[in-house]
DNA sequence: TGCTGACACTCAAGCGCTTTAGCGATCACC
DNA sequence: GGTGATCGCTAAAGCGCTTGAGTGTCAGCA
């Protein structure tokens, strides 16, 4: 079909009024499924406006007080650490899924830093832009609850611990104490005693709770080679710290990566230190992807269903949008897949 | 909407026309640096606006025929095909980066298909929720660009080749097939005579432009052992074909991956049927990124800069937002980064 | 002095939708 | 056969903003 330069105005209810030969208000109330109308009425109106290809404009409902129909979402991240992560995708794919049967908008923006983010919210909220917001990446202390509390907008904190201060927001989170300590307990298993962590981020509430558990089962064994270290989840900070630990008196016998990204890293590191995986280290990374089996050897990981993951945290969300109550939901601890990268220590 | 607990009320113009003890038109003209008020006025009402902490709200801006002040963006992607992948995320926030400084939002979402993707633009084009739209992967036979017309949709196609057909559209693009004739020149100049392309997506403007253009380079010299294979971008994919291709009775000397998944993906395959990257085999991933540095050897690399590919386009799209005339702007060819992956062919 | 026009500002309509109040007709009921 | 409910629908206001058409004031000029 040729291009053609025609105006397109989109119907509004006027033109369906008119065309079904009744008011705005009856078209309304028919569109909504409100009592007002006759159900023949209703079914007339009805066909009108999918003949028309009628669909409501956003921006007059919310107008009218009945919402913006659009969650926002929030990535702060330094631009340069966007890297290959393939768990934000996945999120905001599940996300969607949920979202776009409800024919909700998902307002997307990446920001330098928390204090930016917040700005964002405001902004958000002020312009009456969206309802909810999604917020990823909770910390220790963190300021966006008591914002989000503040200027009442529904919000679901995905992957926090539950929050008792902040009753009005929902929470969806999967156990990392749990997973740690499983971890911990199949490498001890193994015979493995000095175990390193290559931790993410310092200060997001996940890795702290990683960190404490590590720290936690350490002592409940009376292991003294054990530590974590934080990194920025970069390729570049995971094989550094790998170099370093790697080079140590006495290196640890296992590394557990925050991510795959970093545990690919640390992986290519070893073998240029001419340590093999998984005889001389095991290594097991807390994400799994595409990437976990692109390196020999395949890498052990633990994994979840992000997509699920986000699916949750958005029907949480349109739970709380719907009025119903704050809830903290958790997802199903992620799992270990093992592969190829996690064996008996050496000096077992 | 539930009653959130503090009512915390956004203020409007008529507070702000309230306190500043003039009319909202006033308000409107001083805000909106319009003439019609005086100065001293203007700096009053601006005065009241801040300390007020008023923002516009784009509801009522949409309605009263402003736009909606935010521009659209869909992903088709099956959803297991959302791997790693930096690209995006990269692009998305070099787009960011422009519409942030124009207040201007970034409507987010994924979908099955192009069928969906053209749903998409059609509802938010009747729910005037985006005033443009971005189109990324475009296709050589693809109903996009018709649509956008004449839903009368401003919109930017990313990575097209320029299109005489929709002047109404903005294109940004690379030069691919520049980039793969000098690919091809390099891989010459060492001697490779057989040469294997494992491309994206058949039916990708860009797919079809370096296999176009990988054949004419084969012509030209009279190579006959150069072809070019289609797949998902997946790595399993990467990983089948490679491991055919290598296996074959002449097998390439050279492989050009179309991203980086599956050139990571490849180089462990021809590990494992025991070819030696690049003493046996040289491989040149069209994507570079973390994960290029994270194999050994190190991948040789076609590098673009995909944030500020993200932000040419967005730049393009608030042009014609403005008003300005649809253009085609060409972004730097990617740039071959020589790594440890490429070498002499063995038999030259 | 009277007229014009620039200027600063106000009024009111309108964008597309929701919603409350209200109106006439029908119906049940005593 | 009158009273009051109920039903199906319409009229009109209002959400927060823009905008074109006024209104009133004052400087400038003949």
């Amino acid at each position: 079909m040729p291009a053609k330069r025609s105006p397109a105005r989109r119907p509004t209810m006027k033109d369906i009024a008119r065309r079904a030969g009744v008011s705005e208000s009856a078209v309304s109330f028919a569109l909504n499924d409100r009592p007002g109308v006759s159900e023949a009425t209703r079914a007339r109106v009805r066909r009108v406006a999918e003949q028309l290809g009628w669909r409501p404009s956003t921006a007059a409902r919310a107008l009218s007080g009945e919402g913006a129909a659009t969650v926002g979402f929030v990535l702060a991240r330094p631009a340069d650490t966007l890297g290959v992560d393939s768990f934000f995708l996945q999120l905001v794919s599940g996300i969607q899924e949920v979202l776009a049967e409800r024919h909700l908008g998902l307002l997307f923006q990446v920001v330098e830093d928390i204090a930016d983010e917040c700005a964002v919210y405001r902004r958000w909220w002020a312009e009456h832009r969206v309802d909810g917001v999604l917020v990823v990446d909770p910390r220790t202390d963190d300021p966006r609850p008591d914002l989000l509390d503040e200027l009442g907008l529904p919000a679901v904190v995905i992957g926090g611990a539950p929050d008792e201060r902040h009753p009005g927001l929902s929470t969806v989170w999967a156990d990392d104490a749990g997973a740690m300590a499983s971890v911990v307990d199949g490498l001890y298993g193994l015979g493995h005693r000095r175990i390193v962590h290559i931790a993410g981020l310092a200060g997001l509430a996940h890795t702290e709770r990683r960190i404490r558990t590590l720290r936690a089962e350490a002592e409940r064994r009376g292991l003294t080679g054990v530590e974590s270290v934080t990194t920025d989840y970069s390729d570049a900070e995971g094989a550094a710290v790998t170099r370093e630990v790697l080079r140590s008196a006495a290196p640890p016998t296992a590394l557990i990566y925050d991510n795959d990204v970093m545990a690919l890293a640390g992986v290519a590191v070893a073998a240029e230190l001419g340590f093999s995986v998984p005889a001389d280290v095991s290594v097991v990374s807390w994400e799994d992807s595409a990437l976990c089996r692109m390196v020999t050897p395949w890498l052990s990981a633990l994994s979840r269903d992000s997509m699920e993951f986000g699916r949750t945290a958005a029907r949480e969300l349109t739970a709380l949008l719907d009025g119903g109550p704050a809830r903290t939901v958790r997802v199903p601890v992620p799992r270990l897949v093992e592969r190829e990268s996690t064996g008996a220590a050496r000096d077992a």
